[in-house]
RNA sequence: GGGCGGUUAGCUCAGCUGGUAGAGCAUCUCGUUUACACCGAGAGGGUCAGCGGUUCGAACCCGUUACCGCCCACCA
């Protein structure tokens, strides 16, 4: 006999086990069955289960689930992404707190990367064991990560063939780059945010000491201001930054301007001429109207330089220190932090009296111009530090190109996004997608395939500096390296491959002929997101041409948040697209985002966050699995709060209980088909149509992933009318001494129970296993587990009009009944007398075949048909029959008088609303027949009942 | 600035094709009747943000205003 409740505790780990055990995880394999994949999007080595993944590993999982009992062949392919900056960030961590003076810049590189290793072979993935409490059902053997062997090789495959078709480039441009990891970051990893700043305002002196008089106008043309001046306004709010200025650009509108535009400024401090020049891009209304533009080091004043072939001088290092790599920092200012730049470069220009200077109307008394302002700034969404555009050469992918594929899938319906409405902010991304810098200066990633040596052409500048000159050679392998190598140099020449150093060579220069050549590997690694991409096809065996490949891939769906439809969707679109020629999945269901119950994002900062595994060891993962499921609708976002998930957890708590009375009653699983047709009982008919409703619309909610709309139908029927109705209308043919009757019922309530595990079980997996196992000691043998039965397909056969309508008056004078009662006070305890007024043959026959349920459940002494209502008896009114209550002496006859009033005039107030309707002669000729009709109905039963309501009251008046 | 979404019961939200406004939780009343108090029965509670329009009929369609979110791009 089972318990009095569920213990997820014990029941869980060994479910989870007896699953993985027995391989039910794994795709069946079966070629005549429809394929069915989804990948899972890889969570990060270093991650731990958060709310998010709950969310999202679970509603794959009962995506899968339901997949697998439908008979689909079906794989969830598991596995993890490396994460680089994430991943390198905690081991550099944990050096640091080890305290043994170890660190990434002392280890070295080699060495570095093999502690990573360790790390993640020890203590990474810690998620995929989180996962497992969750139940999820991912076929674990084939898990993988993305800087396995073969995903590695992948990695490298495409990035050869698309640097070969000239689709991955090195440029120099200008990136965001991260001055606390040293590395350019993607703008996709950045984050602007609102600070306090301030705007500094300098004067630039016009060369040669020339003037010119600058005159602002009102709107209506009328000088207000006039000066004459030998220096010109600019604002800024970074200040250091001016050292690298190439030009002022002021708008070629700019009246105010226009007298100078084309002569010099000499550049305070850095001591340059660089000219006023005309561009659209400054705003006449904003600041003083001219701009410095110093192209290294702003996105916006970067496209101005370009278009003015301006200079573009670096100013910092990848630290962030100013740096004189290019020349342009006085030596004052080179090492210095760029924070402390800023304050250096402000108070030279306050000492050399080139601040723009306020006077004070009232004393009279100067101060520099600086205002306080909010300002956006750049901030690395990992490193929290301020992003530093810096003009850098970095590897980039012509993401224009790949776009247009991977637009036009989704634009022709190829991919579908559910719901709909992300397929603009898609197209809206790939429309102004920019080239992806792809290449990293981290050490934990897929190193670039590309080893550089000297370019002949510009051998000059490659013996002068390491970093310039170079050939680039991209092979997927060393001996095709090599081989690239020698057709370059000649099959003749020594190649020498090194992993870092500097490359050299030698060569007899009065043939030309090379001699010896080494080659030396690009240092850096490859954006995360670049493995990431290839991944619904890397995972299947991508290139080798593998069974699995050819099986599962293009996945069925997507199943991801709308927060890396930039960095992941179009990036596996384009890659999916190119290399496979196919698209990488059907549909992409973007779900919500899960946020705590104030509506606030949850952070481990904010300490909002709620722990998924605190969740379930509370309160089960079937409850907390439940409880997303129950609130991913569409569009919106989860507040997820712990009471939803305890009433959820009370929600499994009734299905055992349910099930438990099954278990006391034999109600034995039945290993047979039913249909109503052959049922002699007519709730046992409506049970099994109402079975057969209740599959209907959790599958084909299912089936458009209206995840909310599943569970709720399955939560109402289980708990409302498979509980609340159907077990206590059985219970008198349970204890019936008809043996027919009794055994009919059995059957069905067990086959009923047995139909509610398998519709819960893609949402609840652990209970309804432990209960389909529990419940086989009685009844014929299980095969096998709950999860690998079939999810049955009810067609119309199942429904069972007749006895639904029969069910529900039953029902409906039960619940009258109760609702009379309670609203008059009746003792709850107290057994009345019923009677059924003017009841006709039909209604008698119902009374006859469930009065002694209707009596069981309203607490009635005797449920009778009677021509006119008995002495003493108070009525109420169902349907168009009077039910009349022996209850005069139990209660307050004036509240019975009241209630009758209120519901009376409750009526005529529909009455006369319908009454006006149906008089409207537009009404009647314009809205569809049917409407019309209904509202006729509604009318006459609303006219039959204040009738029969009238009478009730004028019968209590005589009492 | 561009885009998307939201505003319905005290709270969180459903409401699909326009046809009598719903659920869960909370509240109140009653109740231990042999599955379940993590329970059962019953009840109260709404100007569907405002305004205008289309329509026989609008929570739903159109326009507009207000407020609240989020995303993208941003003034040096």
């Amino acid at each position: 006999m089972l318990n009095s409740r569920f213990d997820p505790t014990d029941a869980e780990p060994r479910l989870y086990k007896a699953w993985e055990d027995a391989g039910c995880f794994k795709p069946s394999m079966d070629t005549a069955a429809e394929p069915y994949c989804i990948v899972i999007p890889p969570p990060n080595v270093t991650g731990v289960l958060h709310m998010g993944h709950a969310l999202n590993h679970t509603l794959q999982d009962v995506l899968i689930r339901f997949e697998r009992m439908r008979g689909k062949n079906v794989l969830w392919q598991p596995g993890t992404d490396h994460a680089g900056i994430a991943t390198q960030m905690v081991v550099e961590r944990q050096l640091a707190e080890a305290g043994s003076n170890e660190s990434r810049a002392s280890l070295g590189r080699e060495e570095f990367t093999k502690r990573v290793w360790a790390w993640k072979e020890e203590s990474g993935g810690a998620i995929v064991g989180q996962d497992k409490r969750l139940g999820i059902s991912a076929d674990w053997s084939r898990e993988r990560f993305t800087m396995d062997e073969g995903l590695s090789e992948a990695v490298k495959k495409v990035f050869v063939q698309l640097y070969n078709e000239k689709l991955i480039y090195r440029d120099k441009r200008l990136v965001n780059w991260d001055p606390h990891f040293q590395t350019a970051i993607s703008d996709l990893e950045v984050e602007n945010k609102e600070v306090d700043g301030a705007m500094w305002h300098f004067k630039y002196p016009l060369e040669g000491g020339e003037t010119y008089t600058y005159v602002e106008k009102d709107e209506g043309g009328n000088v207000v201001f006039e000066e004459e001046r030998d220096w010109i306004s600019i604002a800024t709010t970074r200040p250091e930054t001016m050292l690298g200025d190439g030009a002022v650009a002021v708008h070629p509108d700019d009246e105010r301007y226009a007298p100078i535009v084309g002569k010099m400024v000499r550049l305070p401090l850095a001591d340059r001429l660089i000219p006023i020049i005309a561009d659209e891009y400054p705003d006449p209304e904003f600041g003083s109207g001219a701009v410095k533009i110093t192209g290294a080091h702003d996105f916006n004043d970067n496209q101005v330089a370009k278009r003015h072939g301006l200079p573009m001088l670096r100013l910092m290092d990848e630290r962030g220190c100013m740096s004189d790599v290019d020349g342009a920092v006085p030596e004052k200012y080179v090492g210095m932090d760029r924070f402390a730049a800023r304050k250096a470069v402000v108070d030279d220009i306050i000492a050399l009296g080139l601040m723009v200077m306020d006077t004070d109307p009232e004393t009279g008394e100067e101060t520099p111009r600086i205002e306080d302002k909010k300002i956006m700034q750049p901030f690395g969404d990992r490193s929290g530090v301020v992003i530093e555009p810096m003009l850098t050469d970095q590897w980039f992918v012509n993401a224009e190109e790949l776009a247009k594929p991977a637009r036009a899938a989704v634009a022709d319906g190829l991919t579908d996004f559910i719901p709909a409405n992300w397929a603009k902010t898609y197209f809206n991304w790939l429309d102004n997608i920019e080239p992806w810098c792809i290449s990293r200066q981290l050490w934990w990633g897929h190193r670039i395939p590309a080893w550089s040596g000297p370019d002949p052409e510009r051998i000059e500048e490659f013996t002068d500096n390491p970093f310039t000159g170079r050939k680039y050679f991209v092979a997927s392998s060393f001996e095709e390296l090599a081989q690239l190598a020698k057709d370059f140099y000649g099959q003749n020449c020594e190649i020498e491959i090194a992993d870092e150093g500097l490359s050299s060579f030698t060569r007899v220069p009065a043939t030309g002929e090379w001699k010896k050549v080494r080659l030396v590997q690009e240092p850096d690694v490859l954006d995360t997101w670049f493995s990431s991409a290839l991944w619904p096809f890397s995972t299947l065996g991508w290139p080798e041409k593998t069974e699995e490949l050819d099986m599962f891939y293009p996945g069925a769906v997507l199943v991801t948040a709308f927060d890396i439809i930039f960095f992941w969707v179009a990036r596996m679109m384009m890659m999916g697209l190119k290399f496979t020629g196919e698209i990488p999945f059907k549909h992409v269901y973007i779900h919500a985002l899960v946020l705590d119950a104030k509506g606030q994002k949850m952070s481990k900062s904010k300490g909002n966050a709620m722990d998924p595994l605190d969740l379930i060891d509370q309160y089960g993962a079937d409850a907390l699995r439940f409880t997303m499921a129950r609130m991913a609708g569409m569009g919106r976002n989860i507040r997820l709060s712990e009471q939803a998930v305890e009433g959820n957890r009370n929600f499994g708590t009734k299905l055992w209980n349910a099930a438990r009375f099954c278990q006391m009653n034999e109600c034995a699983n039945w290993d047979g088909e039913v249909e109503p047709a052959e049922l002699k009982h007519p709730v046992n008919q409506w049970i099994v149509s109402e079975v057969a409703a209740a599959f209907t619309e959790a599958t084909a909610a299912l089936e458009a992933y209206r995840f909310d709309d599943a569970a709720g139908a399955a939560y109402k029927f289980v708990w409302n009318t498979f509980c609340d109705w159907y077990l206590e209308l059985i219970k008198p043919l349970l204890n019936s001494q008809d043996d027919e009757a009794k055994a009919e019922t059995r059957r069905v309530a067990g086959w009923t129970l047995d139909q509610i595990l398998k519709l819960l079980h893609p949402f609840m997996p652990f209970i309804t296993e432990e209960l389909w196992e529990a419940l086989s000691e009685h009844g014929p043998k299980r095969d096998g587990f709950l999860m690998l039965q079939d999810w049955p397909d009810f067609g119309p056969g199942y429904t069972a009009p007749e006895a639904s309508e029969e069910m529900d008056w039953a029902i409906g004078l039960i619940t009258e009944i109760r609702s009379t009662r309670s609203d008059l006070g009746v003792p709850a305890g107290a057994k009345v007398p019923m009677a059924l007024v003017d009841a006709d043959k039909t209604l008698r026959v119902r009374l006859s075949r469930h009065g002694e349920v209707i009596a069981r459940l309203a607490r009635l002494e005797t449920a009778r048909a009677e021509a006119e209502t008995p002495e003493g008896a108070i009525s109420t009114v169902f349907g168009d029959t009077a039910v009349a209550l022996k209850i005069a002496d139990l209660i307050d006859v004036a509240e019975a008088k009241a209630r009758l009033d209120k519901e009376i005039k409750g009526l005529e107030k529909d009455i006369t609303g319908l009454d006006k309707k149906l008089g409207n002669a537009n009404f009647i000729e314009r809205a569809p027949a049917e409407v019309v009709e209904e509202n006729r109905e509604r009318l006459a039963d609303s006219k039959l009942r204040v009738e029969k309501l009238s009478a009730a009251r004028t019968a209590l008046e005589q009492l």
